[in-house]
DNA sequence: AATTAAATTGAACATCGTTCAATTAATGGG
DNA sequence: CCCATTAATTGAACGATGTTCAATTTAATT
């Protein structure tokens, strides 16, 4: 049997983390298990209710780990920052496809269907989630000073659905008939490229 | 005891569907389960295996129904038909978003990450994704033929990514830090108007 | 050393998808 | 008309899931 003081408390959620992402990082979300994580940490899976207080919960917590994972990914090419916005958009999109290849099963699992309403009304949940937003609104942010906050929050939001949307479709193989020449970064391109574009044809640049 | 010839095979298979997919409207994927849709024919468990084969199968057959509807959900505001192709496009963005918020649990269950990647496979499944793709390229087509049917199909998908990546960031709550007086309509609506006006001085375009 | 508090456990509960031998009903032949 | 064959239907069972909780074991405190 472990005992009591062979970790400490945040020894042991850290403990218990690590196994659950080991597991999901092999097995995808479906391999997650009470018994599984428990089975790898030496405890027993009542041991996770009293850490975590529940499987959502510690999915919670993995999903936070991985939006950190996520922003620091997406915060690198920032620093290589060049005057062109939609290069750095480029950029910014070419990170998250990476991240997304590399880090499938965890990208997946942030965005699982079956989790609970509640998350919605989590702040620090909500407010990584706004960190990401920043990251577009930073790189429109000089060009983009006409249409006020407002719009630039839509516009970094419109940029974001879309990249979202099409590393989504292409990850459930909705992509097939495009061909093979044609991939996510093409797409990419001639998205934020005409997007950008018409958006400086509407009034809504202070510079071109 | 539910006798042989109570139901041909036909009237089984779409007994068992119907009462699937009023188990889902109601409470979602998380609610569907063999032995409530066998109690709720009046038939058990092993039936379903009988006739779907399996619980994933049966989804995928309550899927291709909600493909149905939503293609022909969407065909309809194509119908009324006006040159102007940024209008045809937002009449059918917002068709998609009312046929979302109309039919959420079936959506949401559409774009389940949990589903076998045998589904690829399926021909007939694509084929389905495919017809929803050529809606939006039917409505590109005339004003798009300096590109080819390629650039054809890479706009047609990089604009049903968005849609699709808007209504499940919406979906998942992360917009609201938008502000209420700004919707997801206005969002596409500004998406729409930018990107195909950038595409016009894309030399894309034959005409204005 | 004895008492209290906390951590850990293992068994149990209600489910789940799925399988399969046994039972029941319809069919066809003599 | 009855019996044998075939097919549909069943109910019990299996392994697994998340979760709860009383009992046990350990550490801390008096």
């Amino acid at each position: 049997m472990a005992r009591r003081s062979d970790h400490s408390r945040e020894e042991l959620q850290r403990l218990i983390l690590d196994a659950a992402i080991s597991i999901i990082r092999e097995g995808g979300k479906e391999s997650l298990t009470a018994r599984r994580v428990s089975a790898k940490t030496g405890y027993v899976p009542g041991t996770i209710y009293n850490v975590f207080g529940s499987m959502d919960a510690l999915i919670m917590h993995i999903n936070a780990k991985t939006m950190d994972l996520l922003y620091h990914e997406l915060s690198k090419p920032e620093a290589t920052k060049k005057d062109d916005v939609v290069e750095n958009l480029l950029k910014l999109a070419s990170a998250y496809r990476k991240f997304v290849a590399d880090n499938k099963n965890f990208w997946l699992l942030l965005f699982d269907t079956s989790l609970p309403d509640d998350r919605i009304a989590l702040d620090w949940y909500q407010g990584k989630v706004d960190k990401l937003f920043e990251l577009i609104e930073n790189i429109l942010s000089p060009v983009m000073t006409k249409g006020g906050p407002q719009k630039l929050r839509m516009v970094s939001r419109i940029l974001w659905s879309s990249f979202h949307g099409l590393c989504y479709l292409e990850e459930k193989g909705q992509f097939r008939t495009v061909g093979k020449s044609t991939n996510l970064a093409d797409m990419t391109e001639l998205l934020v490229e005409s997007f950008m574009a018409g958006l400086q044809n509407n009034k809504t640049f202070s510079k071109a």
